[in-house]
DNA sequence: CAGCAGGGGGCGT
DNA sequence: CGCCCCCTGCTGC
């Protein structure tokens, strides 16, 4: 169940309502086609609805007992998703994520008239419909819970938090403590915008945000004696003391633990306002995937512990179920936001963009080993910086790179935008928490929409009609559903017809692979890519490692790998990786051999380069590059941190799990990648990676056993081990005397099948081994192995791989 | 030296 | 997991 902040600017007035859902464990049935929703245990309802396309049978509040009903129609809804969805897709409202940019900084939901409004689209009373029904909703839930409308607070310190509510309606909290844990009976409605995870909210009468991890860098040094929320007031005598935050967090092994010494610095900036933090975790944990507000300017916890905050989060995250397909930008704000990420230099361009998306990647803690053999000599170096397009980011100075996804008006294909310069160092860490949000929707599979839903979303905010955008969202499965851009995340309307515990794997299986062809179309059949924003255009959309400047103190050297005909200079080896979407020549991009050495950059998306290489010496005394992909990187590549290959892996496997190339693989060709090509005529140097297999290097089996050459397999009565359970088996007949196959005509006995037909040949005679050279037979080929050895010179040939006879 | 048995690894399923 | 292969060691001639 979701928990919505609805923030309708019809009356331009905050109105905030939290939604809540009693029955979190209940499973809904969601007509694909008008977004009606079963119950499960109304499913003969929902066939029915089904059978009659969605015509005559509706379950309305009357008939499903539904507690919210559309304004507009007699529909009634089970959710408040589900309402909001049906009036996003059919009632055409429009939701918006809004960026605020007042100082907490908190994306909402927002119900606006703006859209369509041109069309008529748009009903003045839908949206107080809307409202009623959430109110209703609300009121309902506060009956269930018989709550007090308090929010309690508990903590190790006697008082914890302050809770003010903002001009907008928004809570600020500000905490005194370096350890929080909210707790509360139930949600103060519907002023208040604190929004956690329901799943937790009615198990134990209690809402439990423990996993949100408060940025230590924002803490309130002074302690407050009071909280407010909405028109509540409560003093300190009214918080819940009877629980303390130590004994909380140390029940809960994922509860984040601070130390004093992160608490230490939280002083520093003591007047620091975290609200956007919390709620932004909060967010996070909830359905809506908060975007990038370019405002924020306060600091936020170090990485560590945003990754940790992060990653626990997303652990939480459920949004697949009860998603609502978010514009995510309010129209009002794209063109503030398009001058701002575009700028001034790009003004053509500006008034054929009509939304931005705007997320912050970090450049991974590039460290990339360079060995380098010379004459029988090994050295080795890191490299440690990468270049996009003018700008260097040094690897141990990894910093947030903005990464702009541009919308064009066609809506046709994101237009991506790297823009390194924007960033400033004062909102660096602050942004590490959406770097790391964007990250892991990046890795989480139930988000995969996202990337392609701002596209779709643009269409929606530009005021066209869907109808017009409408793409099948399942073709290769031939279910012909007809899917609006804009009206679902993550799922497929089809997905919806499927029960929700099972839409995840329906929506892997069926939807996947698909969705990234999609994109991979779009994509290659854009003629919008745009150029990277970048001084330097000649070198822009490239990505160039730089080595580290040499001991003689001469200058790095940079390799662009844009160019097909780009060879290394004798002697010294590099390697470029060209991301495609960045670079300024479509053509180039167009023409480009299909999975050749570049990945599509998505929206967010962190890219890394786990290369290393070396020289080899020619036959000539030449140089000769030697590339080893990430193939080898682990195994042979001792320059290269483990960080280093765990991130590189990581965010490959980001890259395969999202944009699968299927058939074209992009895997290494020419052994460009292997050892091998040192084998090759060298003459194309260029670095192919291959985005769809990470770490394991399988897909190589010339540089990777299948088994380990370790032997985990212990026997527990000798010494013996073995790399194979099976092996293990064998071997413990040793032991136990169990020899299943037997001999029918004598008491030879054995573990192994295969033993026990060698065996038989003694009494069949059978000598399929035949010497080439004499009329020696043998049952066995080593033992005629053994008599060529010993008759026969070697070179004259080798024994038989099969019996030549029977 | 030949014959045979058995252990262990590789690979397809 | 089953099967096959390779190798090695033992034994007898």
């Amino acid at each position: 169940m979701s928990n919505l902040l609805v923030y309708s600017e019809s009356q331009m007035v905050s109105h905030t309502i939290c939604i809540q859902r009693v029955e979190e464990e209940e499973d809904y049935l969601t007509c694909g086609k008008c977004m009606s929703e079963f119950r499960l245990d109304r499913i003969t309802s929902f066939i029915k609805h089904k059978k009659q396309d969605c015509q005559e049978y509706v379950e309305t509040a009357a008939t499903s007992n539904a507690e919210l009903v559309c304004g507009s129609c007699p529909q009634g809804f089970m959710t408040a998703v589900g309402l909001l969805r049906h009036a996003q897709t059919i009632h055409k409202f429009k939701l918006f994520l809004q960026r605020s940019s007042d100082i907490t900084g908190i994306q909402k939901v927002t119900v606006s008239q703006e859209t369509d409004a041109a069309k008529g689209m748009i009903d003045q009373s839908m949206i107080h419909s809307i409202r009623q029904s959430l109110d209703r909703s609300l009121e309902r839930d506060d009956q269930l819970e018989n709550g007090s409308g308090e929010i309690l607070l508990t903590s190790n310190q006697p008082h914890v938090m302050d809770l003010h509510q903002s001009e907008r309606g928004i809570s600020n909290l500000q905490l005194a403590s370096n350890q929080c844990q909210i707790q509360t009976e139930s949600l103060s409605r519907p002023s208040s915008s604190v929004m956690v995870k329901h799943s937790n909210v009615y198990k134990n009468n209690e809402i439990n945000i423990s996993n949100i991890r408060l940025p230590l860098s924002n803490l309130q040094a002074n302690p407050v004696q009071g909280l407010s929320l909405g028109n509540k007031q409560l003093n300190k005598t009214q918080f819940d003391t009877r629980k303390d935050i130590s004994s909380i967090v140390n029940n809960q092994t994922s509860a984040p633990v601070l130390t004093s010494e992160n608490h230490a610095t939280t002083m520093t900036s003591p007047n620091e306002n975290i609200s956007s933090h919390v709620l932004s975790a909060i967010m996070k944990s909830g359905v809506i995937f908060p975007v990038l507000n370019k405002e924020f300017t306060s600091q936020s916890a170090s990485d560590s512990q945003v990754n940790q905050q992060s990653n626990h989060a997303a652990e939480n995250m459920n949004t697949q179920e009860n998603s609502l397909a978010l514009t995510d930008v309010h129209p009002r704000q794209v063109t503030q936001i398009n001058q701002s990420s575009i700028g001034s230099g790009d003004t053509a361009n500006q008034t054929n963009l009509l939304s931005v998306d705007t997320q912050v990647i970090k450049q991974p803690d590039v460290s990339f080993g360079m060995t380098t053999q010379t004459n029988g000599q090994t050295s080795s170096q890191i490299l440690t910086g990468v270049q996009i397009g003018s700008q260097r980011i040094e690897s141990q100075q990894a910093r947030p790179v903005l990464v702009s996804t541009l919308t064009d008006k066609q809506g046709t294909s994101p237009v991506l935008v790297a823009d390194v310069n924007k960033h400033s160092e004062s909102n660096n860490r602050d942004l590490e928490v959406y770097k790391e949000m964007a990250v892991n929707t990046l890795q989480s599979s139930d988000n995969i929409e996202l990337s392609s839903t701002p596209n779709m979303n643009s269409n929606v905010s530009a005021g066209e009609t869907s109808e017009n955008t409408n793409i099948s969202c399942c073709d290769s499965q031939k279910c012909g559903v007809t899917v609006i851009p804009g009206t679902h995340e993550g799922l497929k309307k089809c997905c919806n017809a499927v029960v929700p515990k099972k839409r995840k794997r329906h929506f892997e299986t069926k939807h996947t692979l698909s969705l990234r062809n999609k994109l991979m179309r779009r994509l290659s059949d854009s003629n919008t890519i745009r150029s990277c924003r970048s001084s330097d255009k000649k070198n822009s959309g490239t990505i160039f490692i730089d080595l580290e400047p040499n001991e003689d103190g001469t200058l790095s050297q940079k390799f662009n790998t844009s160019s097909d005909n780009m060879a290394f200079p004798a002697g010294v080896s590099g390697i470029g990786y060209e991301v495609s979407g960045l670079s300024r020549d479509s053509g180039s991009y167009l023409n480009r051999p299909k999975g050749k050495g570049s990945v599509i950059l998505p929206p967010g998306a962190v890219f890394s380069i786990p290369i290393s290489y070396s020289l080899s010496t020619q036959n000539d005394g030449s140089l000769r590059p030697l590339i080893i992909s990430k193939h080898t990187f682990q195994t042979e590549a001792s320059t290269v941190s483990q960080s280093t290959a765990y991130t590189a892996n990581k965010l490959t496997e980001t890259f395969s799990n999202r944009f699968k190339m299927g058939t074209e693989n992009v895997q290494a060709k020419k052994g460009a990648m292997d050892t091998s090509a040192a084998e090759n005529d060298g003459s194309d140097n260029r670095l192919e990676i291959d985005l769809n297999h990470s770490e394991d290097g399988e897909q190589n089996p010339s540089r990777k056993r299948r088994y380990p050459t370790s032997r985990p397999f212990k026997c527990e009565k000798c010494d013996s081990a073995f790399n194979q359970r099976i092996h293990l088996k064998k071997h413990m007949s040793k032991h136990t005397g169990v020899k299943p196959f037997k001999c029918q005509q004598c008491s030879y006995s054995t573990v192994e099948r295969s033993h026990l037909k060698v065996h038989i040949r003694i009494h069949t005679g059978e000598k399929p081994f035949k010497c080439t050279y004499c009329e020696y037979a043998t049952a066995q080929n080593s033992t005629l192995k053994i008599h060529l050895k010993r008759h026969h010179k070697p070179s004259q040939g080798a024994a038989n791989k099969s019996p030549t006879s029977v």
